[in-house]
DNA sequence: ACAGAACCTGGACAGTTGTCCAAGACATCT
DNA sequence: AGATGTCTTGGACAACTGTCCAGGTTCTGT
């Protein structure tokens, strides 16, 4: 139903832009908390109007329709998260990383991710992760962010000498992503510092001898 | 904000039962369906009742409330799916399992749900889990599901010769529930038939290693 | 056949929603 | 200073929602 980008309602030619593009800003970040702390349906006008702080027709005003909104919400989420998945792909690099390095980077970011703001940043994942399975063009957003995790998640079982690298990795993958969806859905007393990182241990070192 | 179990406005105390009962379950089921096609904000009185094919007011008299019948139509997609689980485990017995054996039950079962029907009951699972993740209602519903689970992968790595099967366990369901998501999501292109089951049994391999 | 209880449903109610518009506020030019 | 376009917003509209109720239908026991 969302059309592809999203100009105000007749894309003025010069944007006073600054302030403009900051109030946009902050709706989306707005809607974004509110996919998070709500789902989807959470997201109306006004809700996220309220939540930004800026009067109701805000919102009709800089987005062509709601589920305009949405998809560039989505998108923005998206489009961050991938940026953060490639510095750490660089980060990565070449370097032969050793098993204990990668398991503690792992229990670390999964761990980063268990704080309240990182809960609601997952959900809002998990969130797009089902959009998509409706909608093509959510689909298309997660694409791209799949391309993402699975080329550092093939970089890291490579570094640690995985004989398949593109099997291991989508394993990876996969295993990480539903560890982090119960953790979410467990309201997450399980499987925490210690214990967190030996399962990860295990995860590594099965993938890498498969 | 839902209550416990769900009578009838004033429970009466003898119910005509029969058709009554029926009535309620077809309720369900289109609720249920709804769920997986639409997303838990599907779930409206009128859509409910529409889908069913009974009067609108109908749902009304059934359920306390929408938050009562969406409650319970999780709770019944949990209970069929345990029931299920349940089977599989006693089939799986205490016969020790081969790699193959296991890796090709697993893919038809896997297979199995990526059916259009079994992609709506694997979607409104992903809802329930989102929603437990919100709700401690729906947090206790998909509790006994995962005891269920946990169990099944337990004993399916023991029959394999894993060695901790506790963690390996774990282990099987994070992964195959990621690896669900990822068909789900991705329109499920990927990974069919020999390609799916080579995935399959370098995760079994690597587990029962580790 | 009759009474009473259970079952059923059309319609109504207030609240919320997406979307739009007319009018004002502001910035930038000449 | 005034003119011209952009930005901003209160308010209105129809559509939809959850919930209820008054009155109807169907059954069971006598």
């Amino acid at each position: 139903m969302a059309g592809p980008p999203s100009p105000p309602r007749a894309l003025p030619r010069g944007r006073r832009d600054a302030r403009g593009e900051r109030r946009r800003a902050e709706l989306l970040d707005a809607a974004i908390d509110l996919i998070g702390e709500q789902g989807i349906d959470g997201v109306t006008h006004r809700a996220v109007a309220a939540a930004a702080g800026v009067p109701a027709a805000s919102t009709s005003y800089y987005f062509r329709s709601k589920d305009d909104l949405i998809h560039e919400a989505l998108r923005t989420l998206a489009e961050r998260e991938i940026a953060r998945l490639r510095e750490r792909r660089t980060a990565l690099g070449d370097a032969a990383a050793d098993l204990d390095q990668t398991t503690e980077a792992l229990a670390l970011w999964i761990e980063e991710q268990i704080t309240p703001a990182g809960r609601i940043a997952m959900l809002a994942q998990y969130q797009l992760q089902l959009e998509a399975a409706r909608r093509p063009e959510a689909r298309a957003i997660l694409e791209a962010w799949k391309v993402g995790t699975d080329d550092l998640s093939e970089t890291a079982m490579r570094s640690l000498g995985a004989r398949d690298v593109r099997t291991s990795g989508i394993l990876l993958v996969c295993a990480i992503d539903g560890l982090r969806l119960r953790l979410l859905a467990s309201g997450h007393e399980p499987l925490q510092g210690a214990e967190l990182r030996g399962v990860l241990r295990a995860l590594l070192t099965g993938l890498t001898a498969a």
